[in-house]
Parts: C-alpha cells; sequence; structure tokens
DNA sequence: CCGGAACTGGACTCGCAGTACACTAGGATC
DNA sequence: GATCCTAGTGTACTGCGAGTCCAGTTCCGG
C-alpha cells in the first residue's frame, strides 16, 4: 500500500511494531516477510542479518527519540524562558506524551537490546551506549543551567542526575510492560519532577 | 562438585549465571546441560521446557530478592527505629549493595523476563507482576508509615512512590548494562535518597 | 537496447527446542 | 533378595527459524 516509502524503511515499521510488542529474538524474519509482503530473499538483500536489521532499527529510533527531546524542551522553552520552568514544563509535557501512546509503551528498545546482549555485536551495543551518554549530555547541561541560577539543596552529582531521566522512563517503562498497567512510566516522571522542584527551590 | 546441593538447583544455578550475562534467549539448553555435567534428558527430566526453567528461576530469584530486602531493612529497623530514617539506612545499604556485586551487576531478571515478554506463557508473566506488585506495596507501607510523622513537602502519590523504588533499580540497572559502567544503579538510589530527604523534611 | 537495482523463489545447511523411549544405577521398602 | 521408585543416560527423531547460494525476473534510466 505504501510502496513509495520504500521497502526498507516498510520493513523497519512493521518490524519495530513487531519487537515493541514481543521483543526482538520472538520475531522472526518469516513473520516480518510475510507483513511486509516481500519473500525471504528480498529482506536479505536489504539487511545482512538479524543484526544489521536491530542496528537500522536503534539508528532510526535513537533519531526520532532524539528529535522528540528537541521538539519537546524548544516548546517547553517557548513557553517559558527560566531553565527549570522549562524543565518542569518539559518533563510534564513528556509525561503527559508517555500517556497518551495508544498501546500504552513505546516500549523503548533501548532496554530491550541492554537485556539481549549477546544476540547482537558491538556496533549495536555501541550505538545504545552512544545514545545514553547522549541524553546524559543533554539533561546534564540543562540541569548545570538550572543550579547556575538555582541553589541546589542538597548537593547531587549531576551526570548522575541527567541520567535519571532516561533511568526512570526506562524503569517506568519496564514496570508497565511487566505489569500490564498504562500510566506507570508517566507517574514515575510526574514523581521526578517534584524531585527537580525540590532539589532547586530557590534562587542564589 | 556439588553432589548433594542437587542436580535441580544446580542447573539453576548454570541457568541462572548465563541467563543475567547473556539473556534467556541466547543461553542454550545444551550450554546449561554441559555446565552442569548433565545429559540432555536429565535436563528435561527437571523441567518440561524452557518455560518451565524460567519460571523456576524467576520464583527463585524473587524468593532472594524478598528475603534480601527483609534482611537488609531489619537491619536497618535496628540501627535506628524511626521510619525515616530507617528507610535512608535501608537505601544506602542497598546502595552499597549494588555497588560490591562482583561483576557489577546481578542484572535483573525481572526486566529482563519483562522484556522477553512472547518467550513465557501467562504464568511466568503474572509471577513478575505479583513480584513487583509485593515490592509496591511493601515500600508504600514503609512510605506512609513516614508521612504518618513527617509532612510530605509536596503531594505524592503513594502508590507511585513505592513503584518508584522497583523503578529507580530496574532503571538503574538497565543503564549499568547499556553502559558497561559499573554504579549506575546505586547512584540512582542514593539519587533517590536524596529524594526520600527533601519529601519529607520535617515532623508534622 | 543494455545494465544495474530491487527484488522472487527454491533448495540447502545448521543449530537449537522439544519428543520419545529404551535402558540403568542406587537406595528404600517389603 | 526381589521389587520399585527416583534420577538420571543415550540415541534417534521432528520441526522451526536463521542464514547461504544462486538462478532468474522486472523495471527504470541512460
Amino acid at each position: 500500500m505504501d510502496q513509495k516509502a520504500g521497502t526498507r524503511s516498510r520493513i523497519l515499521d512493521i518490524a519495530e511494531a513487531a519487537v515493541l510488542e514481543k521483543g526482538f529474538e520472538a520475531t522472526s524474519i518469516e513473520e516480518i516477510v510475510a507483513g511486509a509482503e516481500i519473500s525471504r530473499g528480498g529482506f536479505f538483500y536489504h539487511f545482512k542479518d538479524k543484526n544489521a536489521l536491530a542496528r537500522a532499527m536503534l539508528e532510526r529510533y535513537i533519531e526520532v527519540e532524539n528529535a522528540l527531546y528537541d521538539d519537546l524542551f524548544a516548546r517547553a522553552r517557548e513557553l517559558n524562558d527560566d531553565p527549570l520552568h522549562c524543565m518542569l514544563i518539559g518533563l510534564k509535557l513528556l509525561a503527559e506524551m508517555l500517556e497518551e501512546m495508544p498501546t500504552g509503551h513505546p516500549g523503548c528498545v533501548i532496554a530491550s537490546a541492554a537485556y539481549q546482549d549477546r544476540l547482537f555485536d558491538e556496533g549495536v551495543r555501541d550505538l545504545n551506549r552512544q545514545a545514553i551518554l547522549g541524553w546524559r549530555k543533554r539533561f546534564r547541561a540543562m540541569f548545570e543551567e538550572i543550579a547556575e541560577i538555582y541553589e541546589p539543596s542538597e548537593p547531587v552529582n549531576m551526570d548522575a542526575l541527567g541520567d535519571m531521566v532516561s533511568g526512570v522512563v526506562e524503569g517506568g517503562l519496564v514496570l508497565q510492560r511487566a505489569l500490564r498497567e498504562h500510566n506507570n512510566a508517566s507517574e514515575q516522571i510526574m514523581l521526578f519532577r517534584t524531585y527537580v522542584k525540590l532539589l532547586f527551590p530557590r534562587k542564589h
């Protein structure tokens, strides 16, 4: 139906949906080619093996996720120029977004990949690593900007605080998946948001 | 070497180590029987299939984890009877314990199972769910005890706060696995500990 | 009209899960 | 001392999914 979109990205779409629902290993190539209406030969024409598929999926996913964060905090910045309030608005938007996800979870490919380690080669693992380090850098910078204006009520490790955004999202998604509830991740984000408020109570 | 320990639990030991290192699907029965020095037939005598193995592993893991929490917070309680300080000490002990893990990660079977969903039957998924709900209940009760004495500086959902302990641990372990660092989980716990301090600043 | 990109289709190998079953070693029971 | 049960061994088999190989096809631009 979506011919001009290219077979390659159609494969990625089908595969991503299947992987998020059932996990990487549980998704067979058979099933992907059936969904994409191509032959097995066609699949291997685009991807050397399942590992190459994983890599392409991760690359695309990370790009989308980064664009999403860019957009989210850009919108937050428009609403309020103060870095603390920008962060608080951004976290609220993030929580709302997680809540509005139709099926309840994008499931985060990152954690999925992290827990199925040995199925992938070093390249995939490194991609994963770089993505998380990127988010650490991003959020760390934001928190440092906040700390220049607001005095932290307790001393905190800024790298760890940056990681906590990713960690709380990932952890929330794990809970959500396991519990089969639908708003754990967004609640965890909102709880983290309260933390940020308490951590930066007043200007220097 | 450890004959009297029983073949069954020897299988579980070997399997758990392999699964935590490489993930469930990447661990073959071949490899388990080689490690446990038994025949394939012997394996299937104890476990109907891989799913039964997963279930037994989870059951054992959850039991150990619960015993660990019991012990940890019992020790904390001995050191200080006040519920807030007991929580703060307990979290510190938890962080220290996570840091001292030799290889750096127990990896948490829970998340691993959550992300490989469809490999397991409903029974395994439910086991997982019940474990997390159990921790929610446990920590929720502790936070409510704290809230009776200390006034929360911001209103929080107590279920979500209880979940946050599990969430922060799980999220920290995801980061740790993906980043190949060794102390992310313990740092995240310590950051959460600071949160608890800020959330309950003074008695009613 | 030619060549390359994007496939189709089929045949094959290999590793792993799971089944089936015949057999055995050692201890408890009667 | 025969009998039975538990806890295995060993072998042979099915079936699935990944990955390889390759010969042929379709379509599109130069």
